[in-house]
DNA sequence: AACAGCTGCAAAACCGTTTCATTCGATTGC
DNA sequence: GCAATCGAATGAAACGGTTTTGCAGCTGTT
């Protein structure tokens, strides 16, 4: 009634349980004759090798981590992360490398979590939502973590982390531009927090190259700050007449408040969102948006991630840029 | 360099690696003297247990895992599993449980996980999607892990599963009687698949209150299948003035669509979605929507399940019923 | 003073697998 | 025909903890 173990492999097949691990993992040259008993004795006992002590005699876990440090409301308005982690899981499933995800509130949680995961339960960790200057890389390196850091911008160099980023500057400059071209002046800007990395290089690219942070905007992330933004900017005595959002609930959820107070989108407000939510291109109207390739970005990382793991030594890749999808919310197509 | 074992810490304390042992986890009395020089010695090495050692000596995870056979596209507009999670990591953490999670495409996959997961991964898994007839219990049965089932219907009685359930028939009726009160006579259902227990149950009530299901048209939760079942209904030669959606994705989709074409919203086509996306309140007009407390689901879910893995017997417990609330697409407030 | 009953720790066995040094037997080379 | 070689299997020692057993040294009772 117990799982069988290897001993019991071992005995039925007449051989030892060393015999039995090198059939099954292929160290050592095994004859024909006794891999076929060893196999059939396994077979009728339906026995499969016990993880724990698997990953015990071999120090390795054959799991990655990815701790998100989250409100749940958050969690939930971002499609970036399921369809990142799709990427992901694709490459870890073929490695059979299992994820363990661990959303936590607070510091003290979120340092918790690395700690209990750097006891053996995984050999390594993928870190979103950099901050700028984050405090989780030193404590990564003293945890002797494998990591791989999904960044906005180049900036890892001398971390001697992995990282694989993306130029998040490029598609507000490109949004800029189009905005420019279709006549508008006052272009603004509703940002995530400044301490991450992306809402940070996504704002900074935007001050540069409008040249002011006047009409810059800094939401969390949420639909109510995404209104409150919007509120903000539309009341003012010169509000503008487009606004480029951080992420696509806030866009979404600004673009509703602008049309309940009777602005046409785009004739009386161009709006144009961040990372492409599977259902902004089916709004009223369709919503501009940055697509970020996050299944593509999932894929990259993790492989990094085992690359690593397997010995190879950190390495800063950069992924294939972002595009522009243009809608009618911008008053394209 | 090397990180520091019990035995390590055994030697400085100048005790056996069983006292040090017993220092950690009580079950045995120590003297205060040793329990000092025991936790001196640790804090002094910085050590903790090694996480696969102790699960294969005490022959127990402390991992909870959840499959997710779902295309990355669902998973991202899925709404309620992010938050559905965060519920369940609530409970977790406090126990120091981790989540292994897997996102899989295809039978096979499914199962795959399934099995590793048992070969000692994991304690006990959590089952979503369920669907009538599931050809996972058995296999869960036969692999004797522990599961719990989030289930749309008390139907499990006799299946030897904890499952926790909400009831998904409710909200359609108070739904349908509620649009029925507003004038409404032709109301359509936007449905998800049909193999799905929580599509199923919404559907036949809705098909039994109604009396008749010929303004049911099936999706699958993606906004294009929502575009492509309202475009359907809208064009019929007898339209509904009302639509239900099984979730808020589809709605969202489906009202946008019909704006697209000239409709207003709620005048000419009230609409309903189901779990209550948080964008949904911020919508252009609000969406009407089943708010299914999917945090506390997740919370009763994970409670379950380990107290079945501490060796409680399976249970059947009814949750919070949903709410609904009602906003502008319905013509409310 | 003898004996039972505690208490607190040491020692050893155990969890299920991998790995490493070794042995055994069959070939091969000279 | 004998040493050297080689492939295949063995047995024991890790891996890093937990749990059980056993023993020494007290305490307290009669």
């Amino acid at each position: 009634m117990d799982k069988p173990t290897i001993a019991d492999v071992a005995r039925l097949a007449g051989v030892t349980k060393g015999t039995v691990s090198h059939v099954y993992n292929g160290h050592r040259p095994i004859s024909a004759a006794t891999k076929k008993k060893v196999i059939s004795a396994a077979l009728s006992l339906d026995w499969s090798p016990n993880y724990n002590a698997q990953a015990l005699a071999v120090q390795r876990a054959n799991a990655v981590g990815i701790v998100l440090a989250r409100d749940p409301s958050v969690l939930a308005s971002d499609t970036f992360f399921p369809i990142f982690l799709s990427g992901v899981e694709t490459v870890l499933a073929k490695h059979g490398v299992a994820l363990v995800l661990q959303v936590v509130n607070g510091h003290e949680m979120e340092c918790e979590a690395y700690r209990t995961m750097a006891q053996g339960r995984v050999d390594g960790v993928i870190v979103l939502d950099l901050s700028r200057n984050d405090y989780r890389i030193p404590l990564l390196k003293k945890l002797q973590l494998n990591a791989v850091l999904a960044d906005s911008c180049n900036s890892s160099k001398d971390r001697g982390f992995s990282n694989v980023w993306v130029d998040d500057r490029a598609p507000i400059k490109i949004l800029i531009s189009h905005l420019l071209e279709l006549g508008h002046r006052r272009i603004a800007h509703v940002s995530g927090p400044m301490q991450y990395v992306h809402s940070y290089e996504r704002a900074q690219c935007y001050i540069e190259t409008m040249g002011s942070g006047e009409l810059l905007r800094t939401g969390d992330f949420t639909a109510n700050s995404g209104v409150e933004c919007t509120k903000d900017l539309l009341s003012s005595s010169n509000p503008p007449t487009a606004i480029i959002y951080s992420n696509d609930v806030m866009a979404t959820a600004g673009l509703s408040y602008a049309q309940s107070q009777g602005f046409k989108i785009p004739e009386d407000l161009a709006v144009a969102g961040f990372d492409d939510d599977p259902i902004s291109e089916h709004l009223n109207p369709p919503l501009t948006s940055v697509y970020t390739n996050a299944f593509k970005r999932g894929q990259i990382t993790a492989d990094r991630l085992l690359a690593e793991i397997n010995g190879a030594l950190p390495e800063s890749v950069e992924t294939e840029p972002s595009r522009i999808r243009f809608r009618a919310s911008t008053g394209d197509r």
